[in-house]
DNA sequence: CTAATCATAGGTAGAATTATGCAGATCTGG
DNA sequence: CCAGATCTGCATAATTCTACCTATGATTAG
């Protein structure tokens, strides 16, 4: 512990004959883990954090105005998820390399998050450790995948059918209308708000049901928010 | 941040003669935010972490055997919420403390908690020196509840109602059932899964939809979670 | 241009959900 | 032991949901 204070602040010391420190974008919604991950980082030297943000648009904006080079996004934010966010990024800010950070060990959030352009996939159960070398290899350019998330990734990457066929990415207006189930809309509700019939809410409803692979609408709203396909419902 | 660098190495130096380290257990599903918490904790000085856990169960395993003086405990813990974690550890080790931590500013949760023994409610995103503060105090034997929090309880108590009202706390079989509700479960599995009729999952489940001022499964499911009645969900 | 996909919406039929009311069994605190 | 709360089960009816079918217009890719 005290080796690690000290290793901290030698590292410190030695910024200037380093390489530039690698600039970071940090995107959570919870205070305490930001601060958390700043202080993992920064201890750890070769890090500056340059922003903090706690959604998704702040995130998307905070991207384009700082260009970090690296954005640290949790899939689980406000108004837009790390997914999505991801996705916008690396519109806006072609050079910031993205890192997903989840808490869920699900293959197709991974894919889902890999296609949205990302370039690392952590569990936020993962060691501090494994972060600062996922950090850095997404960095130096390598696409990271944190040890058992690579595993199987490679492994659905070798079945071969699971990466085409479980492309059942869901079309703009199925995640509208999940969104408003994972807030616990009926389909009345669902219409009113999408000016849409209700035979037509049930018709979609039917289809992401499929594409989930789930039989009712309260997985589906569960799978949604584990996924980050839809922002979680703020409060009820 | 040298400064704080620097302060953070005297005050470890200093340990001796202050009193005590006040000895903590956290209890959090992410370890990247245990390991922040840590790291936030240690440096200051004055606190000990003597237990690292990730689920409920563990966590009151943890207090039992380590007795520490505070346990910070996350409410979405996988196995038991904190709040139930709570509820355990105050009877397993009653000079243990408890420090809930969650990211909504539910009142009934905070209530909820409160109820469960917990000695202080504090939001994922305060502030880390707000939850130093927090420790500080609930340790020195004050009950804290963080800035907005406590503004809002205090509104609830001033209100009357509002405390003895919604103490539509749930029996325990009704948490049964809006656990697997909250899994996707349909009445029929539900039945199977407990061994009722389908009839009497129906009934308890219009109640249930009552206490929670919610008027579908879904929407009970998503409160359920957020107010961390039920462990969430693990994977579907 | 053609084929494919998407968004829309209508229909039917069956399954599930939800709101109520009633009632016996059990348990618990006073 | 009593009173009250809880758990259980049954019944009914209205509502909602879900699966599956068809079909049209718009957009898109090849």
């Amino acid at each position: 512990m005290l080796a690690c204070c000290f290793g901290s602040v030698t590292t410190k010391w030695l910024h200037k004959p380093m390489s530039e420190p690698i600039t970071i974008l940090i995107a959570d919604d919870h205070t305490m883990f930001r601060q958390g991950l700043r202080e993992i980082l920064e201890r750890k030297g070769g890090f500056s954090v340059v922003a903090e943000v706690s959604d998704g648009v702040a995130a998307v904006e905070a991207a384009q105005r700082f260009t970090p080079a690296i954005a640290l996004l949790d899939i689980s934010m406000p108004e837009l998820t790390g997914i999505e966010a991801a996705r916008q990024i690396v519109q806006a800010s072609p050079t910031t390399r993205t890192v997903i950070l989840t808490m869920h060990r699900d293959e197709r959030t991974v894919l889902e998050a890999l296609r949205a352009g990302a370039n690392a996939y952590l569990l936020k159960d993962a060691d501090s450790t494994e972060l600062i070398e996922a950090v850095r290899a997404v960095h130096r350019g390598e696409a990271a995948l944190a040890g058992s998330a690579a595993a199987r990734v490679l492994d659905m990457l070798r079945r071969g059918d699971s990466v085409t066929a479980p492309a059942d990415l869901l079309t703009a207006r199925e995640r509208d209308i999940l969104a408003l189930v994972a807030q616990g809309d009926d389909n009345r509700a669902i219409a009113l708000k999408l000016s849409l019939s209700e035979k037509t809410v049930g018709n979609r409803l039917s289809e992401i049901f499929q594409k989930l692979g789930v039989t009712n609408r309260t997985q589906a709203a569960i799978v949604a928010v584990q996924r980050g396909l839809v922002p979680p419902p703020s409060a009820l």
